[in-house]
RNA sequence: GCCGAGGUAGCUCAGUUGGUUAGAGCACAGGAUUCAUAACCCUGAGGUCGGCAGUUCAAAUCUGCUCCUCGGUACCA
């Protein structure tokens, strides 16, 4: 987009209103746009800042379940937190709504509408798992079995939580729901897909032909691999009763799926906005001159940069000109994880600093300046404390903040609290170069935040304060201030020289303010204040001027802008990161307990002899062994049955070398279906015990003995 | 295995279309200073740019191969 556009609609990734949310989140998707958002409107530009709870799918009845409470509860809880954690924190929307909102709920199902209407949406029919006791299609997460990957016991239906596999309900092990603890059944059902497939022209022209030079590599890169990965019909409904409900009569008990109806939320949101303000919705997203940003985390990537454009641009609106996605935030190390408790939540934060005595909205800025130095911007990024202290105390304190102190200071001290003159007529080289440095960085600034360079554009910030400080060092009025007549006053020619570095310093103190303020928005208030000016100042148009405070104005006194962070309040966080993650490895242990009154897996229901005597176990020799080409975890065994010698293919590449099991005797399940795994057709199955660590060991009879000899 | 993103000073990272002694901030060492939240300012040390080979007068930058990290995806009877 060449020309500037008439209007900017910008959103940040809604977040799913199941939990708190950590700071991880918030450097991906809501620091930078807050300060892209705050960079457009301190520039005079029309706006509109977007965001709001999402607040269905399926892990919501989740959540709500294991707080014992409804799904409702649970979206009314996280949204209020959340919202007002954003709050806390000065990340400023012009909306923070909620897709639980009949709003939302209508612009959905018009929007689904729309699509079907015109034939965009495929309908299938595909067997799902149905609990007759519940009378109900089973959602992913409603189905626990046993993990194909690691054998895990109550591995879900979406995910394993023992492995972290992403799974389908049809890979688990003896599925049960988790309604009625009954097998589920398969059943017919009908389904909307979307036809991404259809799109892929389309698409390939729009992200790798007209972005492939302003989008950010890492979203291009996700991009291509998605496409030319062939793309597939994606469903957009589902069986469940949280949601949106299809608005067909042929679709009871359908809702839209999760991720069809969230983004439309960015459209609802706006709808939303636009009554509250009286506003028209419409141009921000039908004109073509308006220009869309989502900003979102790197997981978020597909389903912005390829899913909700093709809705959008199937139902005729603008798509995104840009998604400048981040990529992860790593925490002390390891990356952030909820299940791990290895996180640092915006609502933990806020309570440690913040809420405290000596904290405030200044430490909202603290937090907001070294998340903003550590964007991940084009690699993961990593949060320490140490980092935080260092950033906070070495760069807001000893740079930017000492130098506002200092100048309001000594304009106390030497210019009597007032606004000094500029004496043109001996402005020297240094002068000018601090002028014109002023001037600069105007531009510098901009065209970083433009170009969605964040870090290098707070860096450029700081910067500035960092030439203040030496240019008021070469000038040093205190020294100036000594030169005195025989009354004990200070020479006309010393005091001419001080003020015109006052003067100066209080400009570049005022430009300061201005270009801190998309990033620290309470560190440029509280400089308003001192300076006695109001908010208009700090329009973008003001940056670059020398006249923003006018000679012989008197100025409050300086108050410090920023606190110290002291050793012990590092230690506190990071012993506490430490105890989180104890507390949790052992809260993990006692839910376990409680679940499955041990530490074991759950066991499983009982059986008869009969059932048991189905299976043909049989000793067996490894004689070979390779690695299966192409397969991270697959080995290639030959076994001897004495009988026979039979191919068996296995997933154990990862536990045990090739050569290492050539010669062991192991336990085979001989009448097992044989199944093809990369081409190769497995002709058994070898028994193994998991260690607690999760390592494999073969299962072998106590003393040699003979193969093909039955095990029972 | 396949796809994508990275591997540059102790740490965190910049390095545009290949061009002189590869940069910044922090940390470290020395110096100067006292207006300032022991802050600021100056100087310095520190890198065979993951490895190997190639193209070129010239490679961190282009090509091929290779190793490591992260993400996605396949394989798990």
């Amino acid at each position: 987009m060449n020309k500037q556009p008439k209007r900017y609609l910008i959103t940040s990734a809604l977040p799913y209103a199941n939990g708190y949310k950590h700071i991880g989140h918030l450097a991906g998707a809501y620091i930078p746009a807050d300060i892209y958002v705050r960079y457009l409107r301190a520039q005079k530009r029309d706006v509109v800042y977007i965001c709001g709870s999402d607040e269905h799918g399926t892990a919501i009845p989740i959540q709500a379940t294991k707080e014992g409470t409804t799904p409702q509860a649970i979206i009314d809880k996280y949204h209020e937190i959340i919202k007002q954690n954003f709050a806390d924190l000065s990340i400023s929307f012009d909306i923070y709504d909620r897709t639980s909102n009949p709003i939302h709920h209508e612009t959905t199902q018009e929007f689904f509408t729309y699509l079907n209407d015109r034939g965009e949406l495929e309908v299938k029919e595909t067997e799902q798992y149905y609990d007759e006791e519940a009378q109900t299609f089973l959602a992913d997460r409603y189905i626990k079995g046993t993990c194909p990957n690691c054998g895990f016991e109550s591995a879900y239906g979406d995910q394993c939580e023992r492995c972290g596999k992403a799974l389908s309900p049809d890979e688990l092990i003896n599925p049960v729901s988790t309604l009625s603890g009954k097998p589920p059944v398969k059943r017919r059902t009908k389904h909307w897909y979307l036809p991404l497939n259809k799109h892929e022209a389309w698409l390939r022209n729009w992200i790798l032909n007209e972005h492939q030079n302003d989008w950010k590599t890492n979203v291009l890169g996700q991009c291509k691999s998605w496409i030319d990965g062939g793309l597939q019909p994606r469903a957009v409904t589902r069986d469940l009763d949280w949601g949106v409900k299809v608005p067909l009569p042929d679709a009871k008990g359908k809702v839209l799926y999760v991720w069809f109806d969230a983004p439309i939320g960015y459209i609802s949101a706006t709808k939303q906005w636009a009554l509250n303000n009286g506003k028209d919705w419409e141009p921000y997203w039908k004109d073509k001159d308006t220009k869309l940003v989502h900003f979102v985390g790197k997981d978020n990537i597909v389903f912005h940069c390829i899913i909700f454009p093709v809705m959008l641009h199937l139902h005729g609106y603008i798509v995104p000109d840009n998604i400048p996605a981040n990529e992860f935030m790593n925490l002390e190390g390891d990356k952030m994880s909820t299940s791990r408790n290895w996180k640092l939540d915006m609502q933990d934060y806020i309570d440690d600093f913040i809420k405290k005595e000596n904290g405030g909205p200044q430490l909202a800025d603290a937090l907001r300046y070294y998340l903003t130095t550590i964007l991940p911007e084009t690699k993961d990024s990593e949060f320490t404390w140490k980092g935080f202290q260092d950033a906070v105390n070495g760069e807001l304190v000893a740079i930017f903040g000492n130098f506002i102190n200092r100048t309001f200071v000594l304009m106390h001290k030497l210019t009597h609290g007032k606004v000094p003159k500029f004496h043109n007529d001996i402005a020297d080289d240094k002068d000018k170069a601090m002028i014109e440095e002023i001037k600069k960085a105007k531009t510098t600034v901009e065209t970083f935040l433009e170009e969605y360079k964040f870090r290098d554009a707070l860096f450029a910030v700081i910067d500035l304060a960092r030439s203040g400080n030496k240019y008021m060092q070469e000038k040093e009025p205190w020294i100036k201030a000594k030169q005195v007549d025989a009354n004990g006053k200070v020479t006309e020619e010393a005091q001419a020289l001080i003020d015109n570095c006052l003067h100066v310093c209080l400009q570049l103190s005022a430009n300061l303010a201005i270009l801190i303020n998309p990033f620290l928005p309470n560190t440029a208030k509280k400089m308003l204040h001192m300076m006695k000016v109001v908010e208009k100042m700090l329009d973008w148009e003001n940056a670059g001027s020398l006249k923003l405070l006018s000679v012989g104005y008197s100025l409050r006194a300086p108050e410090l802008l920023f606190r110290k962070i002291e050793d012990a309040e590092v230690q506190y966080q990071v012993d506490k990161l430490k105890k989180g993650l104890e507390a949790s490895a052992n809260g993990k242990q006692q839910t376990a307990v409680e679940e499955t009154a041990s530490n074991f897996e759950e066991l499983k229901s009982e059986i008869v002899y009969d059932d048991f005597a189905k299976l043909d176990l049989r000793i067996g020799t490894i004689t070979a062994a390779e690695k299966v080409e192409k397969a991270d975890k697959l080995l290639k065994l030959q076994v001897d049955l004495g009988f026979e010698t039979r191919t068996i293919v296995s997933g154990i590449a990862q536990h045990f070398s090739p050569e290492s099991l050539v010669n062991k005797q192991v336990i085979v399940v001989v009448n097992l279906a044989p199944r093809k795994m990369r081409g190769i057709e497995s002709q058994g199955m070898i028994l193994t015990a998991e260690q607690p660590d999760g390592k494999l060991i073969l299962v072998n009879p106590d003393a040699a003995t003979f193969n093909g000899s039955t095990v029972r």
